[in-house]
DNA sequence: AATGAATGAGAGTTCATTCAT
DNA sequence: AATGAATGAACTCTCATTCAT
């Protein structure tokens, strides 16, 4: 299941081979169809481990005041760790749109992250980090919506400057910067 | 070509057959093969499609003053009303981490869009409607990729939340709720 | 086609693979998938042709008096000279007993036989060849069984006894053996 | 194995699966394997208990002076009862022609229901029930081979009255017909 | 005596591509 | 410029059989 996962993000849906990811782990084609009766069976089965994957990577850590900050941060690290998350999780969301079981998932997925979010910005504000303002749905939405254009691949060095600008409304930027934080 | 960038649209590059293709355009695959040698070469005619159709769909029109927030509106629109090139182009980025020339093209294609909403924030900056600081490639970049967050499928509705938040950032919101305007 | 049906006489539905089907004609397997896209279309196919060539065989030719005598004559030659006919009509009528459309071109293949063997009873009856009493659903019913047991494969030389006294009962028997004709 | 033969009966030595033949038991493939090395060795069982049931069910019964027509009655209510049987003994029959070893067996089968038949024709014969010329190989094989067709699933309601022509003409009819006794 | 796991060989089917016309 | 027919390579899936325990 871990073959097919990396064979998806390497190859996308479009390439992926029972034949390859049984090669890859090393056993028989009649093997793999032993525990995955049928490559749907199989995908699905990726699809609950790119989720759990995507979930414990995702979830804020620690405890500090600076949470929000860290949390952007950690994902600016995972992407570029590993590109291989965002790959799946990007062949995931355009297969949703012809896999109704898969748009559920997808779509929960999205609230799930959307309320964790949310959750940052109502500690932050009431920590005094940040405005009352920023504690909307709206605040959340872009955030996520910014950080889903950035786990995608092949987005190049602007994701970087779309984070840092995303921090600087935020005001949570470096310090030096926080001039801008009122922008 | 048209019928195989539908086709891409519907069922993406994993479902795309030059049979269907063919038969969609009523000739047979004969003459589609007499035209687009191979399926390599077919798809390279969509993209370039795709690339003219998104170049022209999202390239700024009007002269007015809130030139940014109308472009907004229309990619809003857009994305509403003509959700294939949305689904073509999420494609496109998938395949682009498989294909160097695609890689190519993309990345060049991102740095349009992007000088392009570099100008329209100089503009903007210029005629007064924003804060000299606006005109950055760090907001440029955050711009863009919320946007790109948003063309793709699946988003939901919290693509319009995302949207409007990035108004009310950028100071362009909807008239009354312009105290936001600060944040 | 003719190749599938000599396939199932040879080696039954059992051992009938397409690719052999397509090796004894000589072409590649796509190209029969091209004129039969599935398996199951072929079998129809050689249903069809079975029903045919049955058909055409077991109808009764000449006009003279003793058509009845012939008739059993031609069969009995029918299935010494060509026994593949006789074991896919076997394999025919197991696979109805599994196949709802098949069990339904069968039931109405035997009906039309019945009937026709019913019809030689009458005119030889008409005709003086019979007693009244032989042209009933009954005769025909044994006839039309003794026949079907004979066609089968596998029953070695009784086959032939079985048919001589049948045409002793029926009174077309040899004629030195006319003294049997009362039985 | 009683498994097995319920398979075949079902459908067809062409749907025989050894797991469906373990499953049905209860037990794991490979313990079916411990048994029957292989499927052929699984199907010569089979074999063996059809013949014994066969042999067991055809033997007549009982000691009266109208043996013969009970048992034909019994035939009759045997096919009716246990279509099973039929089913399995067709595929026997047409997979002898494929199979030298069972080609042995069936003719062999067919020898002693032969003379068993004929045992009832001598013994019919010598107690006055029968006409002498009635005691022949012919009547006997006649007997088979309407007895094997009506054996055949699948052969509808003409089955009954092929077997009440053969009373008839055995002169064993039911008492009203007598006068249809010399046809 | 029994099993879960593994396998090789092969099955039907698909598809981009080519050929002859 | 267009087509019906043909093809090779590859795909997913199946099945009798074997292995290790």
């Amino acid at each position: 299941m871990l073959a097919a996962y990396r064979q998806i993000a390497e190859r996308g849906f479009e390439g992926l081979r029972t034949r390859e990811v049984a090669a890859e782990v090393g056993v028989n084609i009649a093997t793999l169809h032993y525990y995955f009766p049928t490559k749907e069976k199989l995908i699905e089965g990726v699809v609950e481990h790119a989720m759990e994957r995507f979930r414990s990577t995702l979830e804020p850590h620690g405890t500090s005041a600076d949470q929000l900050r860290n949390y952007l941060r950690a994902v600016r690290r995972l992407v570029q760790e590993e590109p291989e998350l965002g790959a799946v999780m990007g062949e995931l969301m355009l297969r949703s749109s012809r896999d109704r079981v898969l748009a559920g998932t997808m779509e929960q997925m999205y609230e799930v992250w959307h309320r964790t979010v949310r959750g940052l910005l109502k500690r932050a504000v009431k920590q005094g980090h940040m405005r009352p303002e920023a504690d909307s749905d709206e605040v959340a939405a872009i955030i996520v919506a910014t950080l889903t254009g950035v786990t995608l691949p092949a987005r190049g060095g602007r994701a970087d400057q779309a984070l840092r600008q995303l921090e600087r409304w935020l005001g949570i930027g470096p310090g030096p910067k926080r001039t801008n934080s009122s922008n």
